[in-house]
DNA sequence: GTCTAAAATTAGTATGTGCTAATAGTAAAT
DNA sequence: ATTTACTATTAGCACATACTAATTTTAGAC
């Protein structure tokens, strides 16, 4: 009897965007959910009036965009509902683990609550979603663990712990990924960071690979430290 | 390289409803689809002129809705994604008998091509869905098999073929059903047909249940001849 | 502080999807 | 043939979602 927010497929995107750009530490404001969602910036403003109407965001002093208790709720469902839908498709449906993002993309909004309880408890109750990212439970989304590979020193060792939300909707990049063999739990060894040249040469299984370190700050590692 | 049709999921909707309503024999007319999809006269109206527009349907003298060959192919094609859907719903997802058909329709506008393909391999390739209607391959819509359960004299033997989609709207039908064990590959016996009553009786495992004729006409099934 | 680059908004438009109320048309029954 | 009942449509409205072009606002650089 409480709560029956009615959003649409495209609401649920941008509580989406939002709450993934400011997982990602980054400034939630119109020209960066332009850019994520393939909008206009009158769209954008347009659609961030009527969400704050709805009392699901609010906006600061320099325009940034703003959760409200509401809104977060409903974002971290959807966040639940397509790192939920990406189990499914990786593990049931045998999506190949490039594509699973754009088709989550679609599904989650087809999802209602009894069926995400119901595939959380059919999928095992899931961790993470195939990229690494975290699966939040009751309204929680859990924090992100590890640092951006473009931030560690040539010769560290490193688990891959998560492919960014952002790298995930990049479909060459993420075949590019998937190619080599970049993808969580895997073990990679920085061989070589270029400053000027904007590279960061990754040993993966004894084969060299070489990413630009903007592609290198969606890859999320955890450094092993050997005692 | 051909043809890159956009339907909406309302669209997709209609498209549905049409060959449903015309796969049960029925006269498609606006008014039927109203009935279904549950929107008013004028709305149907306008959304029939855009499907005609875009040269998915036609209209016969009498108003009867017709699918163009484009529309009958996109109205299969949904229709497979639904009742794949469904599959998935109740093996993989353990989501009720009676709840499958409405997740279903949220779920189905959501599922592409590449997904539709590779969720009936990983389904092992079924047949039908949990309610017996059967699932289209290669733009091809197999034929209904059985009769109408209100349709067999007092005494037969039938073995539950489907339920057919009208029924599977219906919820409080659908929990009745399920809860008299009334699903494909049951075994039934029609006890009494009572016509002024407009009742049919049946036992199933031994146990009596009594349908309006209404509710028996959604029933088909396959009356057992003892040689 | 002023200029520039980035960002946001306004104005104007289009389309899809929905509604009610009123009207028109069609078919069935007498 | 006329009435009734069903069906379809028109008119008029509303709102979500999109766009471009033009303008204004804000922020960052100097």
């Amino acid at each position: 009897m409480s709560k029956e927010i009615k959003t649409t497929a495209i609401i649920e995107e941008y509580l989406e965007a939002i709450l993934n750009l400011s997982s990602e530490n980054k400034m939630v404001i119109g020209a960066r959910l332009a850019e994520r969602l393939q909008n206009s910036p009158p769209t954008v403003t347009a659609t961030l009036q009527r969400m704050k109407r709805d009392g699901l965001i609010t906006t600061g002093k320099r325009k940034e965009v703003l959760l409200t208790k509401i809104g977060r709720k409903l974002a971290i469902d959807i966040v639940r509902r397509h790192r939920l839908a990406e189990c499914l498709l990786t593990d049931i449906i045998n999506v190949p683990w490039s594509e699973v993002h754009q088709e989550a993309c679609l599904l989650e909004h087809g999802i209602s609550e009894k069926v995400m309880s119901l595939l959380y408890k059919a999928l095992g109750k899931p961790a993470a979603c195939p990229h690494g990212n975290p699966i939040p439970v009751d309204d929680f989304l859990p924090p992100l663990k590890g640092i951006p590979l473009d931030s560690i020193p040539a010769g560290s060792t490193a688990v891959i712990e998560r492919i960014s939300e952002e790298a995930s909707q990049l479909r060459e990049l993420m075949e590019h990924f998937e190619q080599a063999e970049i993808k969580p739990g895997i073990m990679i060894k920085v061989k070589e960071v270029s400053e000027y040249a904007g590279t960061v040469t990754l040993t993966i299984k004894n084969k060299p690979f070489t990413l630009g370190t903007g592609a290198a700050a969606m890859v999320w590692v955890t450094p092993i430290t050997d005692i």
